[in-house]
DNA sequence: GGCCGCATGTAACACGTTACATGATTGG
DNA sequence: CCAATCATGTAACGTGTTACATGCGGCC
């Protein structure tokens, strides 16, 4: 009932949570997204209420009403319909799944030129810094939570790879930095 | 003149851009999206145009009349505020430059469960082929374009570093996938 | 019993996308 | 000279964000 098109990236999410942790309320869902590391999505009300909405009004998810005391609210599980346009939206082979995922650090660090030469490796240092101390809290975060669940496991050694991959280039680009300022060529300003 | 508001992902990207390659026209810039391996931005007219027409109404660039036969367009370059703000952009250290960045193959494989367990690793298998080709491509592509560019050549580093962490972690998903049919335990669905 | 966080929404806004429109230029 | 591509735009649309509104629940 309604006509099917292909998912969003955060429709696509979003039922992939739901059916990680049927039946849950929209406010979970929400959390999922809160809670995470990355920062990519806000998982404000603003988008995820009506885009749960908007999954019941195609038939991917079906909610029944539940309430904690005098609080009303709904629980959310996957139809038949929603597993198969999940399963589909998975496999989908896209470009986007294919190719360079989009990097902030790697498009700033493109335009670095544009910094006062004295700011360039203060700035790198920083950031490494940063980032460093984002892998201690991730990694802690993950040893709590290693409820044995391997898939979990699995998720977090990805993410961690990443971004080991993106420290250690940072620390490239620093050298090379450094080793064309201790030999230096023209340099454009 | 016009209130300084932080610039967006785009906008500061599309700064750094002119800064590159100033003077430039907006057809320029929408090319650099256009032709780059990312698929992230479209670098659509209906993106590109009015934004580097907002870039210059806030005064951080600034056009010259440009013709070339009777075909007319401008050529845009960065005014002095335009580089102070691109230096701001670049140095100011958010969240989002220090988290892990999104990858949707990451967040497909985080549900792979939705899909039946014998197409699980046919899917995977699909996914590291195309990364593989991609992967391939780029370095051709890479090979190409090294114009001695020392900036060029880090970025690209960078950006491949990334892609084949994903390749080998992709390898490591269906090595534990394997696993795990092999030795049968309780399986969810 | 008042305050703060939980939980569910809604409204206005900004931005990027697709699709469309238009004219210039080049190639067969 | 006709078609395809280059190049510059505009319009409608969808969707995510911030900010706001509301009410319940626990705690101090």
């Amino acid at each position: 009932m309604g006509q099917d098109r292909t998912l969003t990236e955060l429709e696509g999410t979003v039922l992939g949570v739901i059916f990680r942790r049927q039946p849950c309320t929209p406010y979970q869902v929400r959390r999922e997204f809160t809670d995470s590391p990355s920062t990519f999505w806000s998982g404000s009300a603003g988008s995820i209420y009506p885009l749960v909405m908007r999954l019941e009004a195609s038939g991917l998810v079906r909610s029944n009403r539940h309430a904690t005391g005098s609080r009303k609210s709904r629980l959310y599980r996957l139809t038949a319909a929603g597993k198969k346009a999940l399963a589909l939206w998975i496999s989908a082979v896209s470009p986007d799944v294919l190719s360079v995922p989009p990097d902030p650090l790697r498009t700033r660090i493109a335009y670095l030129e544009a910094l006062p030469p004295e700011d360039r490796l203060l700035y790198l240092e920083s950031v490494l810094a940063g980032m460093e101390e984002f892998l201690r809290r991730f990694e802690e975060d993950y040893v709590e939570r290693r409820a044995g669940d391997r898939y979990a496991e699995l998720m977090a050694k990805g993410a961690m790879a990443t971004h080991k991959s993106r420290i250690r280039w940072t620390r490239d680009v620093m050298a090379a930095l450094r080793e064309e300022t201790a030999a230096p060529q023209s340099s454009a300003t």
